[in-house]
DNA sequence: GCCGAATTCACCCGATCGGGTGATACCGGA
DNA sequence: TCCGGTATCACCCGATCGGGTGAATTCGGC
């Protein structure tokens, strides 16, 4: 039985790589293909896979955002984080949306293959260079509380330079329950500025710089 | 060691030519070649070069608005403009897109090395016959978002998360002139929010995540 | 059913921000 | 010498933030 892959990259050549890369290997099959994070979505419905390769570097959501909202219509979906830098933020990022694995680029095809099998074993891999040097990072990240859909959303448009009003507005809620949003951010994430959850939202991938 | 190079022009005359060229020369080594905007791209994200070459003419977008989305995938990438033409519009463009570099077809191959150079120096460099013509325009440019090291200091204290206050008794400095400080940096940078100063000083390496 | 969370809204307060004006002083280039 | 930028400080104002309290609804879990 072959495992069902899908690719999630905007570049059509990498895509064009990895398809080629699987279609050598009979043990995988690509069902579905996407460019974009909202594609992904669909494709996810449509095609369901067992396991999503996904670029963390994506045209209209970060890959940090697109793996949680993958896994939020799909728990059971093994997502390998495909990434050029060895960015610790990034993949810290990665792995606490609950990505399976994260693999550099760089490395060679096989790394690939490794992280796939790791991933539907329940295990989590990264590439070689990575798994030291961001286990202090991720560590870190583990004592942070988690937020809800609409309280990222909040911080999304915070971090954005967006007042209180604005957000309301653009939500088509109160400014008051946007207060409170806020109020109860600060309280989860222990930060207690504009600076700091702008910062928390760039790392999270919520936004970009 | 060698800087990585990457050359988009439709012309596979003009790349052979600039191929042979950077063969000559143990400097430089093509890593990339590609033929249209969106090539170009992906070529970005797959070779990695420290400088693009760039025609201005290309087939599906303006090298304008290549320019401008390789930077935006890429940041860093030094982007050297090739032209056959001298007109202060398309340089402009270009210088605004993010160019770091605008040389003339009609110029001499060493003009474009020299180009070169100066890009990963951080400096602007444009062909001799128009350097006096842009001139203004480079300035106006240039002199943009130039912030002094006082200011520096205060984003990066206001992007820490500190308040007002705190930044007058961390710099045994007025809470009002801290507050005309912000005032004149939000100026400055077309920037009006603690969001938005906070990624400038992200980008700029004033403080990090 | 009860409890906790997420979500929604309201009203309160003091502190801070974002913007303006105006002033003084220093320095370096035109 | 005068002008512009930098740096410093002061006072003003309205808008926003950061924090608190209290309360309604919904929804999933024990």
């Amino acid at each position: 039985m072959t495992t069902r892959v899908a690719l999630v990259d905007d570049h059509e050549l990498v895509r064009d790589g990895l398809r080629a890369l699987f279609a050598k290997d009979s043990e995988f099959e690509v069902v579905g293909e996407a460019k974009t994070a909202r594609q992904a979505i669909e494709v996810m419905a449509a095609c369901q896979p067992e396991v999503v390769v996904m670029d963390v570097a994506l045209p209209d959501l970060s890959g940090v955002e697109a793996t949680r909202q993958v896994l939020a219509h799909a728990p059971d979906v093994k997502v390998v984080a495909l990434s050029v830098h060895a960015d610790q933020q990034y993949v810290a990022g990665m792995l606490q949306a609950g990505a399976s694995a994260y693999v550099l680029k760089e490395e060679a095809a096989v790394e690939l293959l490794k992280a796939i099998r790791a991933a539907l074993a329940g295990r989590t891999y990264l590439s070689p260079e990575l798994a030291g040097a961001v286990y202090d990072h991720v560590q870190s990240l583990a004592g942070e509380a988690e937020l809800s859909e609409r309280e990222r959303e909040v911080v999304r448009l915070i971090s954005e330079g967006r007042t209180t009003r604005e957000i309301g507005e653009a939500l088509n809620l109160s400014e008051n329950t946007i207060h409170t949003h806020r109020q109860h951010i600060m309280r989860k994430l222990d930060r207690h500025s504009i600076a700091e959850l702008t910062k928390y939202a760039i790392r999270t991938g919520l936004t970009s710089l």
